[in-house]
RNA sequence: AGGCACGUAGCUCAGGGGGAGAGCACUACCCUGACACGGUAGGGGUCCCGGGUUCAAAUCCCGGCGUGCCUACCA
């Protein structure tokens, strides 16, 4: 049945099970249940992707919890779907394109967005069948698509009523702008690096009667910027430029004269207390000029060129531009000084280009009011935060935050639901394409060419996929979802939107709790990236180990609040732990061989042995912690509570114990009694394996000889206390006879008694309740720690080895097996050599040559030798002191 | 610049006012009829440093040092 030959071979059993369950139907979610609704809706992967480990995690962990909450009884929703993750996805079809030398521009806005559809229709299925692979149980039938017909729908409606409510609004102002992309971007999509630039120092002559009679310095780190200069700020409190000569200065190279003008928004520290201002091409140079009423001079187009307005330098790119700029200052006198400096610059999260702000007319909607009633949910603890110190970081940002630019200048997307009327000019956004124009009757109309962030409609994401706007039952059952499970990098992009469209348009935050997960690296600690070639591959690791290591290993890893360092070392740790699972059944299944299970009449007669009774009070307990830790999204606690139990209770000690009943001809009902309990022990073990390692404990299950609960392990009860109650009696007993054995295989391995030896035990008792607990266990005392005659005595014989224990002292009568005097010589020998290699060791670490001029490893090496030789000694002495004893 | 986290065994990390723990790695012995992807036993730590609170601090507080991350409109 299970081939003992290979182990367990979890690539010959994975495909077949998930078949098995998506043929079954076993994932579907029923919203006219009865049962208690338990929803989660998945983060959407782009459809472009591929399937990494980050998703391997956060996919992990929402299967875990739907499993587990299946089979607490739960009606489950995982709801899957794909995001159509605008630019990152029209990137990666342009690349395509331009493989095949075929430009976006040359295919036309139409042509492209069919090819964008024809690449999604053609790779979108894969990453969802990279998360079969993984064993996630979604509802796949479910399947959704940030742009399919529904929820387009949802977006339109979304934004039509936004804009009602005046909360869209379009407007000119400065925006993020990737060249490379050609589009807006919001604050969130450029991301500030650190990066080395110049700072230069411009003089700025005196303009209009003060003519030539000396200059302000000003600092900047972008002088082809200097091109749309309006003014010259300084801060009133200067001491430094109390008393100017002049109430202007004229612009080096242009000519123009710009005004001076006063603002407390000027640092006194920063450069030299002087600000050149550019409206059109700063954000703060764009506020200052509101308050200052500063004409804005848009002096670079949309691909980083100098326009137009730029004079000579019309038509360079905007580097090109800074490098003539900052020679031709040189040249003539303008430039005072140049230094280097460390400053962060925003780069565009897709491309990596520089992103340059630009003055721009653009959609934005408005942040305030929707942030606050997030802010409240999480606040009033409508929904929590894990683990908690994230908390902060959403109030922080939520509390800051600005307009959200939503428009964005690329062709894949949701088109902006708004038409321009060329004829009068009116702007209209609706629902469904207007006919004419409302106002002049003016026709056709002309839709917004822009389309929309790609989180916009992410945003909708936890209703949207039941199907609102329209009243579905799916939202009446599953809406709010019970809990939402994501990595904080897209905290603000998504968590936080998805906050604020739920509250605003369902009146109820879309998640009970919030699970926010760490970054998977690799084992040193480094991010994953295709540059660094570090990345680790989910499908190969599923190849390799199988997925249930592979989630369980992640799971395990998923302590809050701590990045995750992914090691091929640890999930073979946890190959192990699934080869075991397979070779405790195996044992199971082979005992079915020789011995019959038991009728139903008597397991009822037939009392349960003390270890019987002890891995139930122990499956109850390991059940009731992992719900625990579960329910905490301690995801590691729990996962490391099933493999202590499976490993160091059930396999170490139960199965130990229980050979001695199965194994025992003279008491057949005894045996067959055993071997049915065993199988119902293994059946509700399998049960606390399930979540994590959903293949293994479903195949297993389904050989399982004893009658099932139900079709499929994924919906057998979680065990709780009435399945598997506490005892305490046999908890003792058990613990005190784990201890017995232990203190014997301590003296065992120490004396260097082989273990084939036999021993006698002699035990000394202070507590009857000890001694009547041993006496019962005499027979499983015996085979565990290879005993022959146990004698129970009251007083210390002459010669022996003690191991105190709770309640008894333990003797083990070592005459004639340990012979004293050769044992001592070869302890002796042992330890001249280990001595040697210490004083070796130490030499080499003293040699100060040694250590300067060695690699370190070899000083590891030689600390570790020293170290280790110092251990051995330690215990070298301990057995000495032992054997002169006897 | 501000904020958040982290520093515990060789490595990766749990824990958290009174006994210093796990997994892996390491050492010794064992191919014992589920499993060598195994069994049994064992060694190993100034719990980053300095102060404070306390009868008691790895744990709480303050200050350092170090590391990582996030946010930000300082030219």
């Amino acid at each position: 049945m299970l081939d003992p030959e290979k182990g367990y071979q979890p690539a010959a059993i994975e495909e077949e099970i998930y078949r098995w369950w998506e043929d079954k139907n076993l994932f579907h979610a029923n919203p006219a249940s009865s049962k208690p609704a338990y929803s989660i809706v998945i983060p959407p992967p782009n459809v472009t992707g591929q399937l990494h480990v980050g998703h391997a995690l956060d996919n992990t962990l929402q299967d875990i919890l739907c499993r587990f909450k299946r089979m607490q009884g739960y009606e489950v929703l995982w709801m899957p779907g794909t995001d159509h993750a605008g630019i990152a996805t029209q990137n990666v079809v342009e690349r395509f394109l331009a493989g095949q030398n075929i430009s976006r521009h040359a295919l036309g806005r139409e042509k492209f967005v069919e090819q964008v559809w024809a690449w999604k229709e053609e790779y979108g299925g894969k990453i969802i069948s990279q998360l079969k692979r993984l064993g996630a149980s979604c509802d796949w039938p479910r399947l959704r698509f940030t742009m399919d017909e529904g929820l387009s729908r949802a977006v339109r409606e979304v934004f039509v009523s936004l804009y009602e409510q005046g909360l869209i609004y379009r407007g000119d102002y400065i925006i993020n702008w990737c060249p490379r992309c050609q589009t807006a971007l919001s604050d969130l999509e450029s991301e500030h690096k650190e990066i080395e630039g110049g700072l230069y120092y411009i003089k700025y002559p005196y303009g209009g009667d003060k003519e030539g009679q000396g200059h302000i310095v000003v600092a900047t780190t972008r002088p082809e910027t200097m091109l749309g200069d309006v003014a010259v700020a300084i801060n009133q409190a200067d001491k430094r430029y109390c008393h100017l000569p002049a109430k202007q200065v004229r612009l080096p190279l242009v000519g123009r004269l710009l005004p001076i003008i006063y603002d407390d928004y000027v640092s006194l520290e920063f450069g030299t207390g002087a600000l050149k201002v550019t409206p059109a091409h700063d954000p703060n140079d764009f506020d200052l000029g509101v308050r200052h009423n500063l004409p804005r001079i848009k002096i670079m187009d949309e691909e980083g060129r100098i326009g137009a307005l730029g004079g000579i330098y019309a038509g360079l790119d905007r580097f090109e531009a800074r490098a003539r700029i900052v020679r031709d200052l040189e040249e003539q006198g303008f430039l005072l000084k140049q230094e280097k400096i460390k400053h962060s610059v925003g780069h565009c999260y897709r491309c990596s280009t520089i992103v340059e702000p630009l003055l721009s007319k653009q959609w934005f909607v408005r942040a305030k009011p929707l942030a606050q009633a997030a802010l409240s949910a999480v606040e009033k603890g409508e929904s929590k935060i894990y683990p908690p110190m994230w908390e902060k970081t959403y109030f922080e940002w939520l509390r800051n935050i600005r307009d959200w630019c939503v428009s964005r200048q690329i062709w894949w997307g949701h088109r902006i639901p708004a038409w321009y009327c060329d004829e009068c000019g009116e702007v209209t956004v609706a629902r469904s394409e207007p006919k004419k124009c409302p106002q002049c009757k003016h026709q056709p109309l002309r839709q917004e060419e822009d389309v929309l962030d790609t989180w916009f409609s992410s945003a909708l994401w936890p209703f949207s996929t039941m199907g609102w706007p329209d009243k579905t039952p799916e939202l009446k059952k599953f809406y709010p979802t019970s809990c939402l499970v994501t990595g904080f990098d897209i905290l603000f992009f998504w968590v936080a939107r998805m906050m604020m469209m739920g509250v605003r348009f369902m009146r109820e935050a879309p998640f009970k709790d919030i699970c926010i997960h760490a970054l998977v690296r690799d084992a040193q600690g480094q991010k994953m990236s295709k540059s660094k070639g570090n990345v680790m591959d989910p499908l190969e690791i599923i190849d390799d180990y199988g997925a249930d290591a592979f989630r369980f290993t992640l799971a395990a890893f998923a302590a809050q609040g701590r990045d995750i360092k992914l090691s091929n070392q640890r999930i073979a740790g946890y190959r192990n732990f699934a080869n075991k699972i397979w070779n405790a059944a195996r044992f199971a299944f082979m005992q079915t061989e020789k011995t019959p299970l038991a009728p139903p009449d008597l397991l009822t007669q037939q009392a349960p042995l003390p270890e019987e009774r002890w891995i139930l009070s122990r499956i109850g307990q390991t059940a009731e912690q992992a719900a625990g830790f579960l329910d905490e999204y301690r995801f590691n606690d729990a996962a490391a509570q099933v493999y202590h139990f499976i490993w160091h209770e059930f396999c170490d000690w139960y199965l130990e114990l229980i050979k001695v009943a199965l194994n025992d001809q003279s008491d057949s009902r005894q045996q067959s009694a055993s071997l049915s309990r065993l199988f119902i022990n293994l059946d509700l073990s399998l049960r606390l394996v399930h979540p994590f390692m959903p293949f293994i404990s479903e195949y297993l299950w389904q050989k399982l000889p004893s009658p099932r609960v139900s079709e499929s392990i994924m919906h057998a009860p979680w065990p709780n206390r009435a399945l598997a109650p506490y005892d305490q009696t046999a908890e003792q007993y058990i613990g005190l006879m784990m201890d017995t054995v232990g203190a014997v295989r301590n003296i065992r391995g120490e004396m260097g008694i082989s273990p084939a030896q036999e021993l006698d035990l002699q035990i000394m008792v202070y507590d009857r309740a000890a001694q009547d607990a041993l006496l019962a266990q005499s027979k499983r005392l015996k085979s565990l720690a290879r005993l022959g005659n146990i004698l129970y005595i009251n007083e210390v014989p002459g010669l022996a080895a003690a191991a105190p224990l709770a309640g008894v002292t333990l003797y083990v009568p070592l005459a004639g097996l340990v012979d004293v005097d050769k044992e001592t010589a070869r302890l002796h020998k042992e330890i001249d050599k280990q001595e040697k290699q210490a004083r070796q060791s130490a030499r080499k670490l003293d040699t100060p040559g040694f250590r300067n001029t060695a690699p370190q490893e070899v000083i590891e090496t030689e600390e570790e030798k020293l170290r280790q030789a110092q251990s051995v000694l330690k215990r070298l002495h301990a057995n000495l002191e032992r054997l002169r004893s006897l």
